[in-house]
DNA sequence: CGTGTTATAGTCAAAATGACTACAAGCCAG
DNA sequence: CTGGCTTGTAGTCATTTTGACTATAACACG
């Protein structure tokens, strides 16, 4: 959340709230889920990491702004992926320096850059997901970030959102760039969920979800991300958006 | 939406936002899903009804100022239900007097008394959903009401949470008084999703899902409801808050 | 040219579903 | 006090989905 160079002053009869949008970005980086934080510059909570956010402006909707501060933090112009409201906070003392009531968002795409070049934040890099919430019994990374503010509730409750939403919809396609192979889209499952889906079942539920994934004639695969193996075939993302009956994750272990 | 009877005049550097919440407060009414609107006395929208709400105090979050205005709107001190964030609508002209962000909340309970005595707004009432929102073919009541501002979008959106929550969890539960019968608890789907759900196939979901109800020893069942037949069995809420796999409503038709 | 790696194609028992049919137990008329 | 009506409870059964495997195909590399 950066203030505006711009300052003036507003009057209200009602009590004044800021309303900000905060995002949680996620990309798969490495085969691992990853999520964009921007280090903070000034007090409260100075050299911690957050979400990156700003001011819904007097003309915006908060889907709106998200959107903005998308293209603004990531430095990406044509953002192509999806984006959606997940809640709102708004507890008093969330932000100590005033009221503050923030609308949190999820958004998700292939490919993201390192969001230096052209980016809003100074310090603002992807981090793995599990470096940053400790999950279950893995402990925190060594250079693990503390999250500003309540960020760590709201990056824990954005990932319980996709993690549930790659069950019953075909959300895992806007992690993928076309044309993509199976088990590269299985690798968003993977990194996603923690744990991969069986491998035969998996090519059984996306292949027999009418419009999941339409398959591409392109002649031949290439070559592959380098490993030596048997190419996989080309698809393109279908038109069903959702998955019924949902494909659950594997149990934890 | 009512105004606060001690106005003042408070100051920000950030554009202000006037921040509510909505309630769509539901119950089940002579076997329909029936939901609690106010009437408007002031413009604008005056004569239109409303979604019960109000502004959020400046030092409750949004859950809290829900849960304040359930218990004013609704006139009942202790509220046994259910209460949960829907979504916030933000669109910049939503409110035509001025920057209101609304946080919409969903709430349900079981037998909820008519809401005149005690209650905060004058003309309150409930109102079978179906009235309100035309669904499908069927045309709209005789006196439907016309809803104010966005209210019909958070009131559709609001139906659609509970539909797709009675799907997957217990949620049903909430609307019911205990003891309660299983014919009683399937007449709650009937009337959410509009269609009942095959009576033999709704038992063994129910019974067969551990912790979903838990059969009582009482004696019997006393009369029931009034038309003759055979007694139903008595349950308790059980402590299962997950259906899985969840019990899908029937395809409409 | 063989070997490791990765993708693709099955198989099979167990579980859940959806659509029914039969039976039981009160209430109400006559 | 008897017989029918209404409503709840118990099953059946074919079909669909799952979850867990095993086998085969196609390519890269040394």
């Amino acid at each position: 959340m950066s203030t505006p160079e711009n300052r003036r002053t507003y009057t209200s009869e009602h009590p004044p709230f800021a309303v900000t949008v905060d995002l949680a970005v996620f990309t798969i980086r490495d085969g691992a889920l990853a999520v964009l934080l921007v280090e903070r510059g000034a007090e409260p909570y100075a050299g911690s990491w957050a979400l990156p956010g700003g001011f819904v402006e007097p003309d915006e909707d908060a889907e709106t702004a998200a959107w903005r501060e998308l293209r603004e933090e990531t430095g990406v112009d044509r953002f192509e992926g999806h984006l959606e409201q997940l809640r709102t906070y708004s507890a008093p003392d969330r932000d100590p320096r005033m009221r503050v009531v923030s609308v949190a968002h999820v958004a998700f795409a292939p490919d993201l850059p390192e969001p230096s070049a052209g980016s809003d934040a100074a310090g603002a890099r992807w981090w793995a997901v599990d470096d940053v919430l400790p999950g279950q019994a893995d402990q925190a990374g060594p250079d693990a970030p503390v999250l500003a503010f309540d960020h760590a509730e709201i990056l824990t409750d954005a990932r319980e959102r996709i993690r549930a939403k790659l069950e019953y919809t075909t959300l895992a396609l806007d992690f993928v760039a076309e044309p993509f192979t199976l088990p590269e889209l299985r690798r968003v499952y993977t990194a996603v969920w923690g744990t991969p889906p069986d491998l035969g079942n998996f090519r059984r539920k996306v292949l027999g979800t009418d419009g999941f994934v339409v398959a591409t004639d392109d002649p031949r695969p290439g070559s592959p991300g380098g490993a030596g193996g048997r190419p996989a075939l080309l698809y393109r993302r279908g038109t069903a958006t959702e998955v019924q009956p949902p494909m659950l994750r594997p149990a934890l272990g």
